[in-house]
DNA sequence: CTGAAAGCGCTTACAG
DNA sequence: CTGAAAGCGCTTACAG
């Protein structure tokens, strides 16, 4: 392994000025610095991250908690994901995966020195995570939220999100819009109450009353939602999905009911991919949620963090985008 | 910080015998141990994982090294992602991701010294990378393979995959059996030729020619393969599919081509999970992948080849699993 | 069974 | 502009 002593012999320096060159963080002698590049070049030195990071005490790694994702990952947490690495990536930093389950093994994780900083996903409304997150010291950004006043965070800006579906269906003549979340458990995600405000300040001037279905995020749960539909509420002419997995088995469920997408009801998913509603049969209009910006949103905010750069907006919010399927139309005239 | 000096000396031991306690790397009297275990367990310390890496030339960190996946990423690929943090976690190793584009960017990665071993994912026919990793001189496993003589690697069993596949059509009758691929280009995945041979391996004893369309992964590609079957081999009576991303639009293009799945066409997809079998309409019956466990293999091939453990198969090859759904049936009456 | 000491390969005041 | 030296917090022969 070549070492910066090597380079500081083959230059006639110390191994003071070849730092200082490699990191610019002083001035050097033009001839120095050429004689140095040269010798990094001929002995094709590359610095030992672990050596700087022990000495310098930053590791310029990051770590991504996340719970287990093996199973239920659904395809807007990986793009997450994959920006996150992409943005820490250009940025110099390494991004490491914890998949944690409790918070002790989070707690021992983040005490042993290896990250300077971590990415939290899918948080929840009271999330103890976030409690040893702040015990840690660690500087850290959530993805998602928990209360009104939070750490820098990220997230889906789910309030425009969903104004903007009521919207649209608006303007295809809808007036009896349902919504389609999932269940409110103890640890909700931080969204989903979010999300139900949104949508009653949404509904409200059109002067029905709200109909709220939370499901669980699986084809069952799709299909459960489609009879609850078609039962509870038959008087609703289009429903606004914010649950991924049960996108699929919601549309599933309600053709074979015997009603038809979007003759009888209209259907539009939010905070899914793209990619997602064309492989549905018709094709779901949804709105696509910005995964990948967000990712590298998050791996971004935290690095400002860690550097100390100014005038970094401490926290971002981001709208989806909608892209029209064929799962929107005017309602059944009666 | 707590350092090991603090916990050496209030358990009034020097730092050395410190760590044969937290290593476990030579026996300490019992007295002295138990006074060390009360110190370390006072003080809540926790060793420093980058201090140990530098001193014992071991950093306990993989690198999952891939191409960009924050587009085309399908659900296989998250869940073996998961699967490998998940296996490398539970050893006392941690997983960064490497987004790597170019062979250069890569080689300067590895030689940075913060990883101990590479997982390399989407392995193709000729993979430069390989080289590279060979040249690193870092210990790797692939996912995927390259040629015929290969490094430590683990797969996805196509060629049984394959044979199950076309043995359940056969069971329900079908002989006219085509396959559905992805474009075979100048760096192909090297499953591309496995799961060619093994298809025409497995239907040479019906009789009937071979039918084979490459299509992109894509909803687009599904539509294309669709048009493809229904017109240049309309007599084909099944189709076996190892092409994820192609699947729904396969069968949402043969269902507007006026055919109906399965009376007219039988639809198997391999290779893909058995949520995506459910999304679709009809479910489809799929061969899901193993993708977990090969991510857990995979990052374990590795460590025990980091850590020298004997007796370990130096690669793994595991088939996918039947899942029956609704696109399965006899064949149509001619 | 335990300790003193060298060393891992860097960064960073401090001095000149 | 450059260097000598301390130090980051551990591990690991070596000695006793």
């Amino acid at each position: 392994m070549v070492t910066m002593r090597d380079v500081a012999e083959r230059a006639n320096v110390s191994i003071a000025t070849v730092s200082f060159v490699i990191n610019g963080t002083k001035r050097v002698a033009p001839e120095t610095r050429a004689r140095i590049e040269a010798a990094i070049e001929e002995l094709n030195y590359r610095r030992n991250v672990v050596a700087r990071a022990l000495a310098s005490s930053r590791t310029r790694i990051l770590a991504l908690l996340h719970p287990d994702l093996e199973s239920r990952a659904n395809a807007t947490v990986i793009q997450f994901v994959m920006g996150a690495a992409q943005g820490a990536r250009e940025r110099g930093y390494d991004l490491v995966l914890w998949p944690v389950n409790d918070d002790d093994q989070m707690s021992h994780l983040l005490a042993g020195g290896l990250v300077d900083g971590a990415l939290l996903m899918e948080v929840r409304f009271r999330d103890s995570r976030v409690e040893r997150l702040v015990a840690s010291r660690l500087p850290f950004t959530l993805i998602g939220r928990t209360g009104d006043d939070d750490p820098p965070y990220v997230d889906i800006d789910f309030a425009t999100t969903v104004h903007q579906a009521v919207e649209h269906l608006r303007g295809h003549g809808h007036e009896r819009i349902a919504l389609v979340t999932q269940p409110r458990t103890g640890h909700e995600p931080g969204r989903i109450a979010r999300v139900e405000s949104a949508y009653l300040d949404a509904i409200a001037p059109l002067g029905h009353p709200p109909a709220v279905i939370a499901v669980e995020g699986t084809s069952a749960g799709g299909r459960e939602a489609a009879r609850a539909l078609c039962e509870e509420f038959p008087e609703r002419t289009a429903v606004v999905l914010v649950n991924e997995g049960a996108s699929a088995g919601l549309v599933k469920g309600v053709r074979a009911l015997g009603r038809a997408v979007p003759a009888d009801l209209s259907v539009i998913s939010a905070a899914t991919t793209r990619e997602l509603g064309e492989m549905i049969e018709p094709s779901l209009t949804v709105m696509a949620a910005p995964a990948p910006q967000l990712g590298r949103l998050a791996a971004e905010a935290l690095i400002d963090q860690l550097e100390g750069v100014q005038d970094a907006p401490p926290s971002v919010l981001l709208p989806c985008t909608l892209v029209p399927g064929e799962s929107v139309g005017p309602p059944p005239r009666r």
